[in-house]
Parts: structure tokens; C-alpha cells; sequence
DNA sequence: ACGGTTATAACT
DNA sequence: TAGTTATAA
């Protein structure tokens, strides 16, 4: 009861939204729906009039105009084939702001919500206007939900029978009187005041935004929230101690907060309660022991109207996320598929991380993707890589990578079994890429400096963003001790940066930045302990030597070579052991056969993985997927949907890029390998230009590469060709090859 | 076929 | 400690 907290819940916030941008519609019943094809669309905010006429969210569209024949639906934006809610986001950046005004603590909560500690301001306030009484004139929206009336809608409590406008507005002033005039406790007028500033909250997004809220104000977010609901549109409510007792007699358990999923249910199921009061007749012991200790303490404290939960200052995301689902017959069945949209899902994530870069000066640095797939019931899961560019294309197939695991379709065939219904991403552990960047990746070593340098020149050909923010990191990185080197060494073989224009689907032009893959971390050590400290893989950088972008050849090479954590996705952890084959160098596909797809990526991953110790098996629930852990190469011959599939992929698939260095469209999945042929090119172009300069670790890291490349190679038939890689004539034979396939 | 997100606790 | 899953909104 110390502090005064407000809940303040926008009304039919997308609705709001779309009414300003389209006054006609104000006054008229709408709803906000996604998707328009399938019944109607989904709907997803409903407006009060259209809620009058029994019009209710988790409805379609048809049946939306079958209740109200004249409601007006307004479609979800669609961008890139799924629905964006940017447009609700900014929104809510606005309303927001406003609400900061009037305190420091203010949590985002959801789009259309926010929580705001009121404690520090009604403390002011009580100090500068003393005893001045605070007036109903002063809480023109506010309801006070009080010990001796009814509460809850129309329900007439029959005592007056006048019309029901007159009779509730003379309710609530009544009460409200009532509740003004008879308390006597600092702590409800604290709440007064609290209410006060609500109204002028309110009154402030309205004039400053044009969107209308309601607001609960009370001694904690839980009571908060549920005095926000009580009375909705436009209007607040105070929820005084006092009076928590009497509206839990008759609140079902399951419309608070924290009970309205497995918790609600078990409280009913298994304990018989039916409503907030219930849990207050438990004891203290008798709670803990059906749902323990934590729990049974927290539930005893709520069951009294307290709650500690505090407000977070916080009015950015912790994450940046987007994702769709698939549902039954329009599941992801094939590859194609699978990176269509895990490509359309990235392209999405890079434009929100570069708006967050810029606007907000922060970066993520990891990757989340998750997967829902057919199954009885649907099967869940998720992996996730450190970021270390915001590249669409470059997280798109380090997603790949890391979900591929998954497909246990036969390898060929492009197809991918369990189909997935649902396809996400997400953005995660942010950073503030202010104060790190600066620091340059100070690295002493020649090599190390070397390198340094040639990364940041080339990135300043670049979009600032990005690149910006992979220098930042690797400062950030090269700061502790040994990794130092390993970071030199790597951004060698990181990709740098180049432009290309994206075409998707023929409609869209887009710039992509720089090319450093994702899901390109090493932890430099090659035992298990090291690796197995998952965080501590240090990235790869962005070096360049020239300006041409690659990656899968040789920073795959590096990766197996190394031994540096590759693809291997953040950390040990069950299940993607069992992808992994060994920590041994195994040969790494090359460029001959996987050109297809960056399955490149995945096969290396698979080899490199298992650096991790080999703990655990855990759960792994109902994984059918790669639980099978096979360990061996047979399980997940990734894809090596050879020459031919390439050229079938590419032309299929719509996601394809223009190559500034050839002008030929290449697909985006190609594009590692692609850019590695130019970037090869370019290598035995100054070979034959200038002897060879064995000397300084350049060339010879080169030569290493190529080496183990070969020695790992593959199967057999390549395998050989790879073994001759460090010298001229495979490299001729590589760019004849590739030439011939691609071109 | 309740979609798209976001957050946090729990488990390992 | 940190990745993955479950829960809740």
C-alpha cells in the first residue's frame, strides 16, 4: 500500500488507430481484421459499436457482418506476406511519450498498455497542496469502487429506478462523494490524488494523440489492472484496500491477472475456488503446500490485496519479433517454402533492427528462431544464434541453419517434413551500441591489426547502421584477452560488406547492407569446456579484403578449421547436440555440390556443434524431429540438392538478388557461395598479377584453409577436387565448375 | 483456421 | 549462466 500504481489500457487500440487515420469512421461500428481471405479474416480489436452489436474479437470478418451487417472492416497492413503491426507500434511510441510526462517509471506492458508507479508524483503533490480537498469536478471520468454498492455493469441494484445514463452517472458521483467525503487514510488519498493524475494522463493522450483511454489505479499492477477493467470505455477506476474484499467476493479468479490460463484452472480444478475470495480463506501453509513455497506466498499476499510486483521503467521492447503461422493445409511442406518465408520474416526483423539502431541506439545480438510443426499435438521449438548483422539475407540462412535440424524429410525432394505451422523469429538481448563502439577493437597484434583495419575502412563504404553496430561488437569483443587473435583471424574470412539490390517477387527493390553472416560465432577453443560456455564464443568480424561480400567458402572452412563455434547455435543445450556429429573436422561441403540453398551453413554445423560438452539429454519432450540422434552425416545429409537443384532453385524461387559485381540474379541462398566465386576470382586474379606473398599470415591462412578443406572434404568424387584447393589449379577448376553451374 | 507479439518463470 | 520451453497476457 505504499505505492500508487496506474494501469492505463488504450480502448480498441488498433480501432483508435484506424479511426484517426480515416475519420469517416469514427462513430461507426468497425473492427480490425488480419487477413482478409479466410472467412473474413481474423479479427483482432473491435470497436465499441460494433461490440454493442455482439461483434466480439476471435471472430472472422463473415461473422462480424452477420451480427452487424454495417460494420466497416479495416485491414491489417500487409507487408511481404504477413501482417505488420508497425503502424500500432508507432502508435503506442506516441501515447507513451505523453505518458512519461508525468512520471519516470512508466512500462510498456503491450501495445496498449502501460503501467505508470504514480508514488513519487502523488508524494509531490500531497506536499504542495497540503490539505486542499480534492473535488468530484476534479475526477469527472472516475469511478470509485466502493464498499456498499454494487459494482459491476447495469446490473441494477434495484434501488432507484431511474434511466439508466442518469442513474449511473448519479451512481458513480454518488460514490464517488461518498468515498471522498469518508476516507480518512493517507493511503486512499493517495489514491485520490493517484486517480487525479490519471485523469490528467488521460485527458493528455487524448489532446496529444486523439486516442482515448481507461485507466484502474490502485496500490499494485494486479488490482490496478483489474480496476482498469471495471469500467471501460473512456473512464477509471480506483480501487481502494478497502475495498478489495468485497469485489473479490464476486470476481471469478480467472479474470485477474496471473490466473487466467493453468494457474486459474488449477485453483478451480483442484481446490475448489470459484472466486478472489476463495484464496484468501487458505492459510498461509495450506497454499504453499498445493502450490509451493513461491507461489502458495504470492497467491496468500494477492488473496489480501497485495502484490509487489514492480513497475519497470521500460518503454522500449526487450525484443523485436515477428513471426506467422501456417495453419493446416497452408503449412510449410517444402524448403522453398521454409526459406521463402524465413526470408520474408528477416527481411522484416532487419528494416525493425534498423529503425531500432537508429531511433533507439541499440542493437540485438541474439537471434531466436522458433517453429511449430504438425504433430499431436503440434510440436514446438526454437534455436537461436548470436547476431552479428542485421542483414536480412545473412539471418535468414543462419535461421535455416539452425532449424534444418528439424526436417526429417528425406533430403532430397526439397520437401520438409513435419510441415511447419508456424514460423518465427526473434531479436533479443539488446545493447546499447552508444558507449561501446568507440573503443576500437584496439587489437595489438600485427595480424590482429591488420586485419582491423581493412574491416573498418571497407565497412565505411557501407549503410552506417549496421555496419556500424558489427564494429561496435567487435570491440566490444576483442577486449578480453586470447579471443583477440582468433577475432583477427576470423574477420579474414568474415564476409565484408557490398551492396546488392534485392528484388523480391520481382515488386520490391531493396538495398541489402553488409554481408557478414549470422550464426558465424567461434568460441576459438576446441575443447568441449570452452565451447560449452555458450555466450563466450566470440564473433566473427567484418574484415574484407576486397569488396566483395562472401562467406560460406571460406568462413565455413574457418569455422570446421578452426574449430570456432561455426554455426554452432548459442551454447550446449540438449537438442542440438543431437545434430551434431563431433566436434571433429569433418568435411565441409563446398561450394561443388550444396550450392544450393546456404545448406552450406548447415552442414558445418552439424560437424562443429558438438564442441559442447556432451551432457545431458533432458526432456527433449516430444521432439520426434531430430531426436534421432543420429549422430551421423546420414541424418541430416543436408540437402546436397546438387548442381542441378541449384539452377532449379533459383529459377523457382522468387527471393533472388541482382549481384553488383556480375549483374547476373542469383538467389539470395546462393549468394554466400556466389560472392565467394567473385571474391576467389579476385584472389587468383593478383596471384596472377604479382607473385606470391607467402609471408605475413594472409596467404598462408589461405592456403590452410584450402588444405583442410580438402582433406575433410566431403564425400568422395569432390572431395578430391577440394584436397588441390590451396593451389592455382583448383581454384581454376572451382570457378570453372562454378561457372558452368551457375552461369 | 485465435494471429502476432512480448514478457517472465521454470527447467536443465 | 544461459538456452529452451511453458505460461500468460
Amino acid at each position: 500500500m505504499d505505492r500508487v500504481i496506474a494501469l492505463v489500457d488504450m480502448d480498441c487500440f488498433y480501432v483508435q488507430v484506424e479511426q484517426r487515420r480515416n475519420p469517416a469512421l469514427k462513430g461507426k461500428p468497425c473492427a480490425v481484421v488480419q487477413y482478409k481471405t479466410w472467412k473474413g479474416g481474423g479479427i483482432i480489436a473491435v470497436g465499441y459499436e460494433a461490440r454493442a452489436h455482439g461483434v466480439t474479437r476471435n471472430m472472422r470478418g463473415d461473422e462480424a457482418k452477420e451480427k452487424c451487417p454495417d460494420i466497416a472492416l479495416v485491414r491489417v497492413p500487409e507487408n511481404r506476406g504477413k501482417a505488420d503491426l508497425t503502424r500500432y507500434r508507432n502508435a503506442c511510441v506516441e501515447v507513451i511519450e505523453v505518458l512519461c510526462k508525468f512520471s519516470k517509471s512508466v512500462e510498456r506492458a503491450s501495445v496498449d498498455e502501460a503501467y505508470i508507479d504514480l508514488s513519487d508524483e502523488v508524494h509531490k503533490r500531497i506536499e504542495r497542496l497540503e490539505n486542499q480537498q480534492i473535488s468530484i469536478d476534479m475526477l469527472p471520468n472516475t469511478h470509485i469502487v466502493d464498499w456498499n454498492i454494487n459494482e459491476d455493469t447495469g446490473v441494477t441494484d434495484g434501488n432507484t429506478g431511474q434511466t439508466e445514463p442518469e442513474s449511473a452517472q448519479d451512481k458513480r458521483v454518488a460514490e464517488l462523494f461518498q468515498w471522498l467525503d469518508s476516507y480518512g487514510n493517507k493511503e486512499d488519498k493517495r489514491l485520490a490524488i493517484g486517480g487525479l493524475i490519471a485523469e490528467e494522463m488521460r485527458a493528455a493522450v487524448f489532446q496529444e494523440t486523439g486516442f482515448r483511454c481507461s485507466a484502474g489505479v490502485a496500490h499494485n499492477k494486479v488490482l490496478a489492472k483489474l480496476a482498469c477493467g471495471l469500467h471501460k470505455p473512456n473512464q477509471q477506476t480506483i480501487l481502494p484496500h478497502r475495498s478489495v474484499q468485497k469485489l473479490y467476493r464476486t470476481m471469478p479468479i480467472n479474470k485477474v491477472r496471473h490466473f487466467g490460463g493453468k494457474l486459474g484452472q488449477q485453483l478451480q480444478d483442484e481446490l475448489g475456488m470459484q472466486y478472489m475470495a476463495d484464496i484468501g480463506k487458505l492459510t498461509l501453509k495450506q497454499l504453499q503446500s498445493q502450490l509451493g513455497d513461491k507461489t502458495g506466498a504470492w497467491l496468500y499476499e494477492i488473496g489480501r490485496g497485495i502484490e509487489h510486483e514492480p513497475v519497470r521503467p521500460r518503454q522500449l521492447t526487450k525484443s523485436v519479433g515477428c513471426g506467422k503461422n501456417f495453419p493446416g493445409k497452408t503449412s510449410l511442406a517444402t524448403k522453398q517454402q521454409v526459406k521463402h518465408w524465413l526470408l520474408q520474416l528477416s527481411l522484416e526483423i532487419e528494416e525493425r533492427l534498423v529503425t531500432e539502431l537508429d531511433m533507439n541506439k541499440r542493437s540485438a545480438k541474439l537471434l531466436t528462431v522458433s517453429v511449430r510443426m504438425v504433430g499431436t499435438p503440434p510440436q514446438s521449438a526454437s534455436r537461436s544464434f548470436k547476431l552479428v548483422s542485421t542483414n536480412a539475407e545473412s539471418i535468414a540462412r543462419s535461421a535455416l541453419a539452425v532449424i534444418q535440424c528439424f526436417n526429417v524429410a528425406g533430403n532430397h525432394q526439397g520437401a520438409w517434413s513435419p510441415p511447419i505451422l508456424t514460423l518465427s523469429l526473434s531479436a533479443s538481448k539488446f545493447n546499447d551500441t552508444n558507449e561501446s563502439s568507440t573503443q576500437s577493437a584496439t587489437s595489438t597484434s600485427s595480424i590482429g591489426s591488420f586485419f582491423t583495419s581493412r574491416a573498418s575502412s571497407s565497412s565505411e563504404l557501407d549503410l552506417p547502421g549496421p555496419s556500424q553496430s558489427i564494429e561496435s561488437r567487435v570491440a566490444e569483443k576483442s577486449g578480453h584477452g586470447k579471443k583477440k587473435k582468433r577475432n583477427s583471424i576470423e574477420s579474414f574470412f568474415a564476409p565484408s560488406q557490398k551492396k546488392l539490390k534485392t528484388v523480391d517477387d520481382g515488386n520490391e527493390l531493396k538495398t541489402a547492407n553488409d554481408g557478414s553472416d549470422n550464426c558465424m560465432k567461434g568460441t576459438g577453443s576446441v575443447h568441449s569446456g570452452d565451447a560449452a560456455n555458450g555466450g563466450d564464443c566470440s564473433e566473427i568480424t567484418s574484415g574484407s579484403t576486397s569488396n566483395v561480400r562472401r562467406h560460406g567458402f571460406f568462413a565455413s572452412k574457418s569455422k570446421s578449421d578452426v574449430c570456432i563455434g561455426g554455426e554452432k547455435p548459442m551454447s550446449s543445450s540438449v537438442s542440438q547436440q543431437e545434430d551434431c556429429v563431433s566436434n571433429t573436422v569433418i568435411s565441409t561441403p563446398n561450394l561443388d555440390e550444396d550450392s544450393d540453398d546456404g545448406d552450406l551453413i548447415t552442414y558445418n554445423f552439424k560437424t562443429n556443434a558438438p564442441t559442447v560438452a556432451s551432457e545431458s539429454i533432458s526432456s527433449d519432450k516430444q521432439n520426434n524431429t531430430g531426436s534421432t540422434s543420429d549422430g551421423g552425416a546420414a541424418l541430416f545429409p543436408d540437402d546436397q540438392d546438387t548442381g542441378k537443384h541449384v539452377t532449379q532453385d533459383t529459377k523457382c524461387d522468387a527471393d533472388v538478388v541482382e549481384c553488383d559485381k556480375c549483374g547476373n540474379m542469383v538467389s539470395v541462398w546462393e549468394l554466400p557461395e556466389h560472392l565467394d566465386f567473385h571474391f576467389a576470382m579476385d584472389i587468383q586474379a593478383q596471384m596472377n598479377s604479382q607473385p606470391p606473398v607467402h609471408t605475413n599470415g594472409v596467404a598462408p591462412s589461405v592456403a590452410n584453409v584450402g588444405k583442410k578443406l580438402g582433406a575433410s572434404g566431403k564425400a568422395g568424387q569432390n572431395s578430391k577436387k577440394k584436397s588441390k584447393a590451396s593451389t592455382n589449379s583448383t581454384l581454376h577448376s572451382f570457378f570453372k565448375r562454378k561457372t558452368d553451374t551457375t552461369f
